[in-house]
DNA sequence: AATGAATGAGGGTTCATTCAT
DNA sequence: CATGAATGAACCCTCATTCAT
């Protein structure tokens, strides 16, 4: 008689570090929607992940760690939505740029929990290089690969003296105020209207290739 | 009943109210600027003002109002400003959008301690409807101003098919994205380089009116 | 966010809830009688238990709810000692009436920490409906109770006219204003003397039951 | 030409120190009714004379003395009523007993405001020897003479074997737990009834003086 | 691995007292 | 004499963290 051992730990009564850890860190985007990140307290998470006051110093020794991991996942998870945008999209230039818009504005990036999350930490990054640190790199990144798509989109057409950089730095701070717009002013904003005002930016910039 | 007479008279020097509010406020700027306003405490600000632990209480009654007027004042300063830049502009739409670009990158705007207040209350605006509508209602004025004059614009030339109002919610929304880049990283970015990026937007809606 | 690990992990005890709630309201009555209710502070309490500082809060959520559950215990201890008292008399209306005149008398009830309490609560009774309506209990039930047994009495004996009533509640009023004699001027009077005068009532007032 | 001078300060714009320390002390006596002693602070008593917040220190140097020169202040209110009484009652023990009665139960004594400043400061007296030294020596010279007129009476009458001392003691006891009921339980007391609990007191002890 | 009672530093707030006006 | 802005110690309470279970 031959025991297949089990793939999955199945007897186990607890989850693995990697689950609780990502309920902890779910709890926390949701605690920090829901109160404010200045009333997120380690009581409000444990609470909201229906788990216990010890919890969370167990897995992330300290809240400072938790709040820097949460804010870590958050930029990942944004980092892949764009690149699963690319990935998916056609192979010309203005196409990928389309995809990226609509991924700026697809629902698990603009869901106010978690926009809610990035504004929150941006509000307390001028004091804490940690959280700036993070969001800067998320920042540099993104336009990086924006300037390049621009300047690919720029040597296409007839687009005398378009500085690449500075239009991919205003589209990406067009995506950060809209975003604003969608926490502070839900009614008078949407998604889709949001995709709208970028669509003009685009065909204004790059008549050739956008319309609006 | 605990009596605890204050050993030592020191420097009593006497405001008038406003004043002393005013100087407050002042102080609670700067705090959130240095650490935060999770760590802005009555003790940081008092001290920030160099008076003593109750005064903040004695003038504000409570932690909260000092915040609310805080916001307040930095959104009427912020009004103030860009109403006196049209004032000071000339007739032309041109010229007036011109003067609120120079506005919104002066250095009483985008100076990083004031971003850093507007960035910290955007924070906390989902959870605080308070909040909430002060920053709203900041928007809105802008906005409608906005839309106004890209009207009036796009009266002017030849911009068939433009929407006044999303260009407008594009010239705002990038303005804040542009504020959010100088408060994150304000070593790849000036109030220069972020002129030029909304400079870069207006030539290229507006080609007949603005160039490169 | 301010991290303030706790340095020590000094004697760390563990009792049950009840426990601790019950260790919490004695220190309390400790306190009370000491300090006054006036100087009876959070910090006053935990000390006299020898715990921490937020463990009243921890277990009452308020101080407003410690001094109300010490009130409670106080009151509630009152009555037990009456209706014990009643249980381990004999039978005859008198002797029941005598049993409780020693209750009324005896170390636990009339120990001037205790009786600090009571008047530290009817003090403020007047400005606090919780306060009173806990009072007013006890001295209902006090009152109904002794009125039975007065109205026995005076169905067995030739006391024309004598309203059971009446003369329970001024027995009643009696033992109070004893006791605020044994609080207010224990050289002048015990609990020994104190239960001498309600005899000398007593014998006024039923002659054939009670002698001098 | 002669100037007649003013015989009560006539042109003063200010009140002399006497009435200021009188109308202070009686606001006193308003808070600690309306809040009780413990959120009697130094403004509520300065709101409630209609002065501002130094007035008191001006008059008084400190809370304590303020509350001590109420204490007092009511102390010897009490004792000028019961002077009052036996000065305007009949010759006879028996007389000036039965005004002693209505003295105590008289608006001015037993008004509830002037009760919640008695047990406001019983509440205290325990950890208060100042508190404790005013009402003790109220209770001893009450009770030397009222000790004195129950002497009279017993020794008017067929009343062997009965203490003066201890009925003295009965009487003033009864007095101060009448005034409790009447403090805690307004419903089910009045000083209507209170007087007749007293009397049947001295019915009880005195029946050839007193009837039910 | 998980719990939750306990800790204690620090938070916002109150308030007796002082003093320039 | 009177005012009320200012002070600062001490209050009640919160909460990140620890650790016995």
């Amino acid at each position: 008689m031959v025991v297949s051992p089990p793939k999955t730990a199945p007897g186990r009564r607890t989850a693995s570090k990697a689950e609780r850890r990502l309920q902890l860190i779910k709890a926390t985007i949701r605690s920090i929607a829901k109160r404010g990140l200045s009333e997120t307290t380690m009581a409000a998470v444990a609470g909201e992940a229906r788990l216990s006051q010890g919890i969370i110093n167990l897995h992330f020794q300290s809240k400072e760690r938790l709040l820097i991991e949460t804010l870590r996942y958050v930029a990942d998870e944004y980092r892949a939505t764009w690149e699963k945008a690319l990935q998916g999209a056609g192979n010309s230039n203005a196409e990928r740029l389309e995809a990226l818009v609509y991924a700026d504005f697809s629902k698990p990036v603009c869901d106010r929990n978690k926009l809610s999350v990035w504004f929150a930490f941006w509000g307390e990054s001028k004091s804490r290089p940690t959280y700036r640190k993070i969001c800067a790199e998320r920042d540099r990144e993104y336009d990086e690969m924006l300037t390049d798509l621009c300047a690919g989109l720029i040597a296409e057409g007839p687009y005398p003296g378009v500085d690449p950089a500075l239009v991919a730095t205003g589209l990406a701070s067009m995506s950060e105020g809209l975003w604003l717009d969608l926490l502070v002013d839900p009614d008078s904003m949407s998604p889709e209207k949001a995709m709208r005002v970028y669509q003009v930016y685009l065909a204004g910039m790059f008549p050739k290739h956008f319309a609006y």
